[in-house]
DNA sequence: TTGAAAGCGCTAACAT
DNA sequence: ATGTTAGCGCTTTCAA
């Protein structure tokens, strides 16, 4: 094979008669330039094939027109959806993405936030759910978080939790359950998703009702999840309607709840949470509260951008839920 | 705020009182130093909270460890599982994953083929669905391709999906269904894919049955496939089973077919194609034929790092898959 | 064991 | 309308 000695502006430059400024120049349709220098310019690039070292401009700029995606896992139907609509936002910026799978894993985000603080990210947006990353509140760098407390001047993007939480626990109230049971992650992982929680033991205190919570870890695997939901069914055989904090949890009680003989919806009433493309797909007999996924992104995106373009004071932003009816409840 | 200036090697440097020479070897742990120094040099960078420019880095050796990720979307169970099994792999070796949604548009595809050509990425793995992207032809850049044919000289990873196809066909046939349809999407896109429709074929010719295909785009709107479903169903009301290409279709097909008061595995057999993670936990009665998705990226993974290493004559390799038996066949 | 100097490929003052 | 030059921050020969 020939070895190909890489074409930079000074070989266009040469070929064309001109000086690497101006190449530069027609590179970046910047200043004064004349109809014959341009041509000339461009026909050398095209004899050589030049392309432009983006490495060598972003070195110049201090600006890499990269940001990075730090979520748990990109396979889950959540945030699968949110980090393609964060991607396909991004892109039409002329920002490209790092997809930082963090696998709840603290020393993979401090990794990310060092990309970020190494100048080799313009941004992060960040959605997982580690906690006491004690950089978060030092830097100054552009951070925006989705659904999740970071920092005290971070940003967070989020659906309104509470809200969320009332229309589900309302939905199986009005559906007749009188024994209702929520799920919902270890609640020290300070994420606004604990309002849903706080939304369910209000209005149950409200009914008069004692609320119940089990924990179930976002990172283990389905086995281990069911577990957790075989105990619940044998602890509290009375259950008749579950507030699930997830839909793909949703989707696992409903199926241990096959295994204690519970059929959905006549003896159980389910309401998952997310409301995500494929689940809805895959799952559609499911009601669920949809989060404004699409509309969650936009957001991030924007307050992330005013952060790049070096704007202060960007305020965090709560977004409306949607009741998503099927058969499951 | 304080105005901060970005801290270099050269005022480590003047503050270990060295030269920039001896903080890189420090930082890269090359040639000999002396502890003294090395000492020194360590204490001005905490001193100076020092925090290497990578992109310089990346400027003097011509190398990004970045490597693009060009898929249609991350929002499918097939590729966010893929994607996140890739991005585990190459983030152990030091390489970072940009996310290349391509929404099968060939001009994205092609930017993303740029970014490679422009040496911003050490190399792409594609697994896109565009086709007669002439570039990919010409050149001799690390390209890994999955499940798909993209060019003479680069190499594709894929499973097997002649015997995927025969495997989903026979336990058809072992069921007792007689009208066998197939859902595939359009041929012409040149992939491996093809292969599932041949073995549908050869298996049906041999059984003396007239194989019927169903072509369904791969991005389009869930409802657009239900039509082509729904059309199905209406034109061949005596099928008794169907061998979609993939799980989501398998599903939409199973819930078109309930329209038409089809009870599946009654009065109807579905085998899907895939058995990703999350299908199986949102849909875990799909009988499926799952394609090796960890192996897949492992195998992907390697090689093209033996590309970016110089490698050449690196070869195509398949992989086997196998039959998920649950209750839709 | 350490340093001086050149250069990776590009951009932007500043000059003409 | 175009060119000269310095420099973005780092690594590496080469020399001492």
């Amino acid at each position: 094979m020939v070895e190909k000695k890489t074409i930079k502006l000074d070989d266009v430059a040469e070929l064309a008669g001109v000086s690497k400024t101006t190449v530069s120049r027609v590179l970046n349709n910047r200043g004064y330039l004349s109809d014959k220098t341009i041509k000339k310019v461009h026909d050398a690039m095209d004899k050589l094939n030049y392309r432009p070292n983006v490495i060598a401009r972003q070195l110049f700029k201090q600006k890499t027109n990269l940001v990075a995606l730090v979520f748990p896992t990109v396979d889950n139907p959540f945030f699968a959806e949110l980090e393609a609509e964060l991607e396909k936002r991004f892109d039409q910026l002329g920002y490209r993405v790092l997809m930082g799978n963090s696998q709840n894993n603290p020393a993979k985000e401090q990794d990310y936030l060092k990309l970020l603080l190494n100048h080799q990210v313009d941004g992060l947006i960040v959605g997982s759910h580690n906690q006491g990353i004690s950089e978060y509140q030092k830097t100054t760098r552009p951070i925006v978080s989705i659904e999740r407390f970071v920092g005290k001047q971070i940003p967070v993007v989020s659906s309104d939790n509470y809200q969320g939480g009332l229309l589900a626990v309302q939905r199986l109230l009005n559906d007749g359950c009188k024994h209702i049971i929520h799920t919902n992650y270890p609640i020290n992982l300070v994420s606004p998703n604990e309002l849903r929680q706080q939304a369910y033991e209000d209005l149950m205190n409200k009914h008069h009702r004692k609320p119940i919570t089990y924990s179930v870890s976002f990172d283990v695997s389905d086995e281990e999840k069911e577990r957790v939901f075989r105990k619940m069914f044998r602890e509290h055989p009375e259950v008749d309607g579950i507030f699930a904090d997830n839909d793909t949890n949703a989707s696992l009680i409903i199926r241990v709840g096959k295994e204690f003989n519970r059929h959905v919806p006549d003896d159980l009433k389910v309401v998952g949470y997310d409301g995500a493309n494929i689940t809805r797909t895959l799952s559609p007999e499911l009601t669920t509260i949809q989060q404004p996924i699409p509309e969650m992104a936009t957001k991030a995106v924007e307050l992330l951008l005013q952060l790049i373009e070096g704007k202060t004071n960007v305020k965090s932003v709560t977004l409306p839920v949607k009741m998503i009816n099927s058969t499951t409840a």
